[in-house]
Order: structure tokens, then sequence, then C-alpha cells
DNA sequence: TGACAATATGCGCATGCGCTCATATAAATC
DNA sequence: GATTTATATGAGCGCATGCGCATATTGTCA
């Protein structure tokens, strides 16, 4: 089996991009279109600096792709099997915690309004 | 955007149990059926410590169910959103790198014989 | 009950990783 | 050219985590 460690070693970098809170609400903040820096900043609440580490490094996987404009820098996804992940997860969580209904609510916003109503 | 900080982390949380390598093993290893602790590090190549532990982390999550018949223990796969999610990276891995031949022969071995085709 | 097999756990180590502070680079504006 | 704005990066800290060794727990069988 071990001449598959480097597919599962690969598998496993793909999923750790998306094994971090800052780094999915990134994904939030740039999966309806692409996004300065500054307003990613803003729209996380996380520090500029790391902000930027983070957009550096899903940029370095694929995930992100840049443009600059100037001064500014814009990001977006790159990668849309990121975004299906994403989704997936959350209808998977929300139909877990069917209790916790806040929560919920809260998941299913991630979602498209035509996938809300399948969902 | 603070009062969503709970739903990134369940998702960051979720994502966490496919982001290692030796879990991603253990899923491969039972997403075919259940298997023994025995069987597992067998197959994995991994401590049967090590197995161990991430045996009871993933069952904790309710990633895997128990199943215990006298001396040995039973693990199985409890929530197939993870196999789902696995193929999915696995056909998006394979597709990246179509200049790394063995590589995505190998990623293709984890999908169906059915679904081979179609990819 | 004692010995052996299967699985889990306490402890300590080492590495990785997310975060912050300060600073560097790059572009715009004056 | 100097200043201001936007983004990236080097250095260091603290914590989480994967791992292995030894040992505990649970069950089987003689």
């Amino acid at each position: 089996m071990d001449e598959l460690d480097p597919v599962f070693d690969a598998v496993a970098a793909y999923f750790s991009v998306l094994s971090e809170p800052t780094r999915l609400k990134i994904m939030h903040a740039v999966c309806m279109g692409e996004k300065t820096v500054s307003q990613i900043v803003a729209e996380t609440g996380a520090t500029q600096t790391n902000v930027s580490r983070h957009l550096g490094l899903m940029h370095r996987q694929g995930v992100l792709a840049r443009r600059r404009n100037g001064n500014q820098i814009h990001y977006s996804v790159a990668d849309p099997t990121m975004i299906e992940l994403c989704r997936t997860v959350c209808i998977r969580i929300a139909s877990t915690i069917d209790e916790r209904r806040p929560l919920k609510k809260q998941l299913l916003k991630f979602l498209p309004p035509a996938r809300k109503r399948a969902a």
C-alpha cells in the first residue's frame, strides 16, 4: 500500500485547505465573485497579515486566482470543486444537527437559492 | 459575520478528518465494508496505537461506526458523505495532474468500476 | 484463575501551523 | 522625489496534533 502514499498525501493536502475556519471565511467571501484583499479583510474580520498569508497559500495551491489592478489585487475562485465540497459539507452538517435550528439556518445560507429548496 | 463562526468551525472540523493521510488510508480500508482494527492496521501499515487513536477520533466525530464482536471491534463508515467527498477530490486531483499518468491511475482506483468509465 | 490476544490510553516528544508585530515591496497621488 | 495606500513577507511565539513507548483494559480460552 506504500506506493499509494503520494496519493493520500495529495488528497490530504487538498482537504487541508478547507480545514481552517479563516480560509473557509475567505472562500465564503470570494465564492460569489472576485474580491480585493481589503474587501476580504473587512468581510472576514481577520488581520490583513493573516488574510494575506492564507490568500498566498490558497493561490499557491491553485485554489484561488490572482488579478492585479493597479494598487490592489483581486482574488477569485480558481477551483470550483472547492465550492462544491463546501456545499456538500454544509448540507451534511445541516442535516446532522436538525435540533439546532439557528445553526442550520446559517448553514443553508451557503447554498444558492435554487438548491436551498432542494435541501 | 461573527455569528457564523460556529458554522465555519464545524465545517473546518469536518474537513479536518480528511486532511490527514493516515485517516484517509483508514477510510480507504473500511469504505468497502467493515473491518477489524487488526485488519486496518495490517492494511494501512500504521502502528496499532496510531490506528486506534485515529479510529477513536473518527468514531467520536461520527464518521465511523463501531461494532463489538467478542475480542475484536469492527469499524465501518457511518457517514457516506465522507466517501463522496473523497471520490470528488480524487477525480479533481486526477484531472489536475494529467501529465503524471501513474499517479492518475492510482487515483482512479478509488472510484467504483461504474464511475471509472464516467471519469 | 492464569495466560494470551485485541484494543485503548496516559505520557512525552517533535513538528506543523495559525497568529501577530514589525517591516518590506509596489503602485498611486501630490 | 516624498507620502500615502495596498499587499506581501521575515521572525518569533504558542498551541494543536501526529507519533511512539509503555501500560491499561477487555475478552477468550485452557
